[in-house]
DNA sequence: CAGGGTGTTTTTATCGCTAACATAACAACA
DNA sequence: TGTTGTTATGTTAGCGATAAAAACACCCTG
């Protein structure tokens, strides 16, 4: 059958297409693509017009097969759509382009299961590195020590493991959490909440800086003030529910995030609280919503496109250096951004 | 050199190592690992426990080298730290994880040249299939009509081209315009303000909606009152700055996109001008920094993590489906929600 | 003109996997 | 008993690129 030409298959052109219409060997072809220098200009002038011509793209499976590169990097984070990760996400996208890498990128939906199989996926010939904010307990970092056992180059952004050293990029959550209580006990505050999240090393160490700050003025920390936000909105607003039952009322909350701040703010504006005049709110992370220029939340701020470059910049290194470099740390110090959700209590 | 063994670099397990071990063909482990039928009990436990025990993974770019599928597909937005498409990637990323894909991101900054470039990296070989929220002007749309021509299944999100009939996801934009501006008309605005945006048929039709509805009601929509915000804070900060120095004052703003809105509402505070008392100001998007507890922006909203799933279950229907399928338009209604910003003017 | 660079090109041999076809073993049936 | 079908496995031949080594030019030099 004649017709049978015109019926077959769509198939992309490759190097051999160029290689015989020019009459000359693949690999000269290949060479040519790749600005080899043992290369005539003349051959490769004609290879570069023919490319173009015909629209030849390499196929990058085929080279990455063979070379062991792939040109991608994948990024886990907890959940995308979270302002935070959105903005590190850009600092990335910005350094690995530069490099002529791609993202693969992953949200876990805060899911340990997930997380890990996203990660397998990603490992499976087709990431050179990872960079992840991992969603694991903080004490279970076997999976990660596992990674770095088989010399998978990665880093870890936001969050960090103990007992696991590698390189990490977060803020100093100590200081989030001390410098978010020290500024509502130097307002006048003594009944602090402190609406904490658990697992993550984010969370303990925000938790130990809210500690810190209200020990260092001779105040105790109540464990009743300090209940469970988990980060969320809906969570926060539960726990200020149950506690502005209490006899002796907080004055002051301190949101473990943002997102904590404004399930304390949406739950006082329902139980008829004014903030500040009857309580003072303060979150951690600026996000979006918070710093928009309609928005009133005081929090504590910290680079999150920076961090993001940093964590692209150090896993490249990684990538193309030697294998046994030392683990770095990157602090991103927090620094307080006042607004008007904050104010001295109401009998001071 | 005995040494010799010991000294190879690293090499990952693969199909024929685990052949080797089990004495049984490549072919058959391949088969056992990707469930065919065709395998027996026995010999598939086997596989399935070598595999598991070497901690096999298989090499995708090689699975993708034959089979021709990568099972990753791409997505390009301008601005991935932009909440709305933050949010419609998750949305992407919940239905692709469901079937196994992967999603590789690009962000173009709103650069043509850039968004470009990432879309021909994308093409080599490396995706099935391309999400793309276009930077490109209305009226060039060369570049997808050839996308089109060589068969790359592709759907836009956001915004589309007049002039290209393809698979397309968004919001009814005039319809967003024309709420808007209802809304302030209805309130007894008689001089409203549009802060437009160039370029896109986003900005195009909620332009076409604002007049419509003025002349709907009999008035005439004043070229002086159309002023480009760019859909950015800081442009229409700079438009509004200039307005309020005319003779005939507005009362009410309305902006493109949320970020105009907060741009308004940043140099109103700055000229002392309160909000809505003084001047109504209405945005488009309800993104995070409207749509949180203590926000206080009237806006028009529309669905995005769906929008999201929707392009996912869309592009995959393509890919999987025959070529020839006809393009679907797929329109998320707009719906106002009414805040703090919005108010009837003074004198009314 | 043999010998030795230098620069360019070709040859050969994979990379890890799977489609397509071939084969073997055994049961079912006329 | 020979034919056919079924099930489980093996063999062959790439997919499209590149690394490594071999081959071929050419020019220079003694």
């Amino acid at each position: 059958m004649t017709a049978d030409k015109s019926r077959q298959v769509q198939r992309n052109v490759t190097l051999v297409d160029i290689a015989r219409l020019l009459d000359i060997s693949p690999m000269t072809v290949s060479r040519a693509l790749n600005s080899h220098p043992s290369v005539s200009d003349e051959t490769r002038r004609k290879v570069l017009r023919k490319a173009k011509e015909l629209n030849y793209r390499p196929n990058l499976s085929a080279r990455s097969l063979v070379t062991r590169k792939s040109g991608v990097i994948g990024l886990v984070v907890p959940d995308i759509s979270h302002s935070f990760y959105a903005e590190v996400t850009l600092g990335i996208q910005r350094i690995i382009e530069e490099k002529g890498y791609a993202l693969i990128l992953s949200s876990s939906h805060r899911d340990v299961k997930t997380e890990i199989r996203e990660i397998d996926a990603m490992m499976s010939g087709q990431v050179e590195g990872l960079i992840v904010a991992s969603t694991l307990p903080e004490d279970s970092c076997d999976y990660f020590a596992n990674l770095q056992r088989m010399r998978v180059p990665f880093v870890l952004i936001d969050r960090y493991f103990r007992r696991l050293s590698c390189s990490r990029l977060t803020t100093d959550d100590f200081e989030v959490g001390r410098i978010a209580t020290e500024h509502l006990v130097s307002l006048g505050h003594r009944n602090i909440v402190h609406l904490c999240g658990k697992g993550t090393s984010v969370g303990r160490l925000r938790e130990e800086g809210y500690r810190h700050a209200l020990e260092a003025h001779g105040l105790r920390a109540e464990n009743a003030w300090i209940v469970p936000g988990n980060f969320q909105i809906e969570d926060s607003r539960q726990a200020v529910r149950l506690l502005f039952h209490l006899d002796t009322r907080p004055t002051a909350i301190f949101g473990a995030s943002d997102y904590s701040a404004f399930g304390a703010l949406a739950e006082c504006r329902e139980l008829g609280l004014q903030v500040p005049r009857d309580v003072s709110v303060i979150g951690a992370g600026d996000i979006e919503g918070s710093s928009n220029p309609c928005a009133f939340l005081t929090t504590v701020r910290w680079e999150r496109e920076a961090l993001g470059r940093e964590a692209a910049r150090l896993l490249l290194d990684r990538i193309a250096g030697p294998v046994g470099t030392r683990p770095a740390t990157i602090i991103f110090p927090p620094a307080l951004v006042v607004r008007q959700s904050t104010g001295p209590p109401r009998n001071a």
